[in-house]
DNA sequence: AAATCCTATTGCAACGTTACAGTTCTTGTC
DNA sequence: GACAAGAACTGTAACGTTGCAATAGGATTT
C-alpha cells in the first residue's frame, strides 16, 4: 500500500545541503507527522473537529521546529493583514510626541501578531489620502490616527468603509467610534484654578490650532474657569502650539510689552512653552514673579526650565497604548463603550529650582 | 468560435450590487482588454516582449481603473516584501531623535513601494532578537538599525544571512555595510576648540554609552583637541548621555561643586543638555560666565534657553533619509561606496539672548 | 514551398494558507 | 446485522501574482 504520497518538502533537501533552510511551513510539519495539511493548519488553531491527542502532536512539533504562519499565505487567502497602520503627518511638531506614540503603540503589540506600519503624509497632501490608500488597497486591519477635528472627514470615511480604526481624540459628528483622549477641559480649568489661586488676573491662552477637536475642550474649560474665577483673557494673536517656536516666542515677546500684558498663560502643548517661557524672559519679566506659566508636558523636559513654572503631565505613551487596544477591540468586535476612554490630568505640580 | 472562455472576474456583477467593488486585479483588467492575464503582469512592468501598442493599452486601462498590485499576491510569489523594518529601542530616550528618523525615512521612502514597519524591542530582551525575526520570517526587504557598536553582533547577523540593512553610526568590525553617521569626532573637536577659544581650561564631556560606536569617535575628537590646546579633562563620573534626565542634573550639579570644577562643557546629545544647563545653574553658576557648553542639538529648542550656549545641529531627518536611500541602494544591488555617508557638522553656533 | 526564426501572446503551475465539501472510521441504536 | 450519527481527518480549490514552457502567427530565409 502506498502509505503516504505525501511529498516530502524539499526542506530536508536543503537542510542536508547545508544551505539557508528555507522556512518551515504547514506542508513540513504535515510530513513530519503524517497528517495532512488541512488538519495541520486547524490543529493549530484549536479547531473543535480535530483530536486532541493530534492537536497536541501537531502544536509540540510546531513549536519545535519554530514553524510561524507566512503572513503572505495567510494575508493572500483570508485578507487579513495582521497589520495596524499609524497614520502621520510628516510635518509634525517639534518634541517626542510622535516618539512616544509609537513606543505605546509598539508595546501594546508586541505580544500580538501585528506589526506597525508607519503612514505618512505630509501638509501638501490632503489628509484623507493616506487614509484612502490604507482602505482602498486594504493594506491594514486597522488604522489609528491622531489631529483628530470635530467633524473629521477621515473618520467618516472609515465608518462608511467599514474599516476599523481609533482616534487619539474625540470627534463631534454623531458617530460612535473608539478612541482615546486626554481630558483637556479638565486641564485648562485646572491651569486657570491654579493662576487664580497664585493671584493672577488677567490670563492668556497657548491654544492648539482651531481646527482640532481639542482646541474647543482646552478653550471650553479655560473659559468657563475665567468666569467662574472672575478673570479676564488677554487674546494671544493668532498663535497657536503648532506656530514654529521662534515665532511664538517673538509674539509672546510682543505680547508681554503690550500696556495689557497678561500675567498668566496656560499652555497647550510642552514644546510651545518653551518659546513662551524664552519669550517672557526676552521682554524682561520673571517667571513666578510678573507671570505664571501653566503647561502641559509629555516629556520630563520642562522639570529642568528653572524658572518656576507649573506644569500637569500627560502620558502619550499611554496614549499609544490604549489607541492599540482601542483598534484591536475594535477588529476583535468588541462592543463600543469600552474602546472609548480618556486620562484626566492629575494635579498640578510645581517644579520650583 | 469560442472568442474567450475567460471569465469575467465577479468584479462587475459585484460593483452592478453597488456593494463594496473588490479592488481591480490582473484578471480585471485582462478581462477588460482581452488579453491573458500573463500578458497583462508583464506589459505592466515593461518587459521587452510586449507589444508597443498592447503595453500602452494595458497600461492605460490599470491607471484608469486605478489597479495597485496585490501586495500579498506578489509577495506570496517573489519574496519580495516591499517592506524596510526600522528595529527600535522602546526604552529610548527622551526627545524627538525617534520622530525625525521615521520623518526621514518616510519620506524618502514615500514615492516608492516601500512601506515602513517599526519593529520594536525593550532593553530586556537581546537586542538582536528582533533582527533575527525580521530574517527568520522574511519579513522585510531591508533593515534599519541603531545604536551601533563598534563590533556589532546584529551587523554581523544581517551580513552572514544576506539581509540587506543601513546602520545610523559605523562600526569597526571588518565588515564594509552601508550607512549613515554624524561626524562626531568633528564635533567634540570643534566643540572644544571654541571653549578653548572662550578661554576656558578645565573641559568635561558628557559622553554617549561607552558600548556605542558615537563614543570613541566623540572621545577621541575631544581627546585630541584638548592635547592640541593643551586644556586638560575633569571626568564627568560614569555619566553619559543615557542617563536619566534628573539623574544626570544631580550628577552635574556634584560636579560643579568639586574643587576642581569644569569652566566648559561639551554635550553629546540635546536633551542631557537641559539636566547641564539646570545642574549648572543649581550649582549656583552662571552659564556664560562661570562655565561655558557646546552642545549638539537635533531640535531648535535649546535655541530658547536663554542663558548663553552654543550649539551645533545634527540633522536627524537627514539620517532618515539617507539611511533609507542606503537600504533600498544595497537592496538593488548599488556598490556599497555610494551607501555609505557622513554629514559633518556646520561650525558651532552662538545663540545669545 | 518548406523550413526557420522571431514576435507577441498564452496557459499552467506554484508560493502558503484556509474554506468547503467530502471521506473514512468508530460508536451507538434498533 | 444493518444503519445512522458523529468524530477525525482528508483533498481540492482558490486568494493574486509571476516564472516557465509552449504556441500561434507572421516574416524571413533557403
Amino acid at each position: 500500500m502506498a502509505m503516504n504520497d505525501k511529498t516530502p518538502p524539499d526542506q530536508s533537501a536543503a537542510q542536508a545541503a547545508g544551505g539557508e533552510a528555507s522556512p518551515p511551513t504547514l506542508k513540513t510539519i504535515a510530513f513530519m507527522t503524517g497528517l495532512g495539511v488541512t488538519t495541520v493548519s486547524r490543529a493549530l488553531k484549536d479547531a473543535p473537529e480535530i483530536g486532541a491527542a493530534t492537536r497536541q502532536r501537531v502544536q509540540l512539533v510546531a513549536k519545535q521546529i519554530g514553524y510561524r504562519p507566512n503572513r503572505a499565505g495567510v494575508r493572500l487567502r483570508t485578507g487579513k493583514t495582521n497589520v495596524i497602520s499609524l497614520v502621520l503627518n510628516t510635518e509634525e511638531q517639534i518634541g517626542g510626541f510622535v516618539s512616544d506614540l509609537i513606543y505605546g503603540i509598539s508595546e501594546a503589540l508586541a505580544p500580538t501578531p501585528y506589526h506597525l506600519v508607519v503612514t505618512p503624509y505630509s501638509r501638501t497632501n490632503d489628509p484623507l489620502e493616506p487614509v484612502r490608500y490604507v482602505v482602498e488597497t486594504a493594506s491594514a486591519d486597522g488604522v489609528i490616527i491622531s489631529h483628530i477635528e470635530p467633524d473629521d472627514p477621515r473618520v467618516r470615511y472609515m465608518t462608511e468603509h467599514g474599516m476599523p480604526f481609533a482616534t487619539h481624540g474625540r470627534t463631534h459628528m454623531g458617530i460612535e467610534h473608539p478612541f482615546h483622549d486626554f481630558d483637556n477641559r479638565a486641564y485648562s480649568r485646572e491651569a486657570v484654578e491654579k493662576l487664580a489661586a497664585l493671584g493672577r488676573k488677567r490670563l492668556a491662552l497657548l491654544a492648539p490650532p482651531s481646527n482640532l477637536s481639542y482646541y474647543r475642550h482646552m478653550r471650553d474649560g479655560f473659559a468657563d474657569a475665567l468666569m467662574e474665577q472672575g478673570l479676564s483673557e488677554v487674546p494671544f494673536p493668532t498663535a497657536t502650539v503648532d506656530h514654529s517656536i521662534e515665532e511664538l516666542r517673538k509674539l509672546t515677546t510682543e505680547l508681554m510689552l503690550r500696556p495689557n500684558r497678561p500675567d498668566g498663560f496656560v499652555s497647550g502643548a510642552g514644546a510651545g512653552t518653551f518659546a513662551l517661557v524664552a519669550g517672557v524672559e526676552d521682554a524682561g519679566f520673571k517667571l513666578g514673579q510678573d507671570v505664571d506659566i501653566v503647561s502641559k508636558q509629555t516629556s520630563k523636559l520642562l522639570h529642568l526650565l528653572r524658572p518656576q513654572l507649573y506644569v500637569v503631565n500627560e502620558d502619550i505613551r499611554l496614549a499609544g497604548a490604549e489607541l492599540a487596544h482601542a483598534v484591536l477591540g475594535r477588529i476583535s468586535g468588541r462592543d463600543m463603550a469600552s474602546l472609548q476612554s480618556i486620562s484626566h490630568p492629575r494635579a498640578v505640580e510645581a517644579y520650583e529650582a
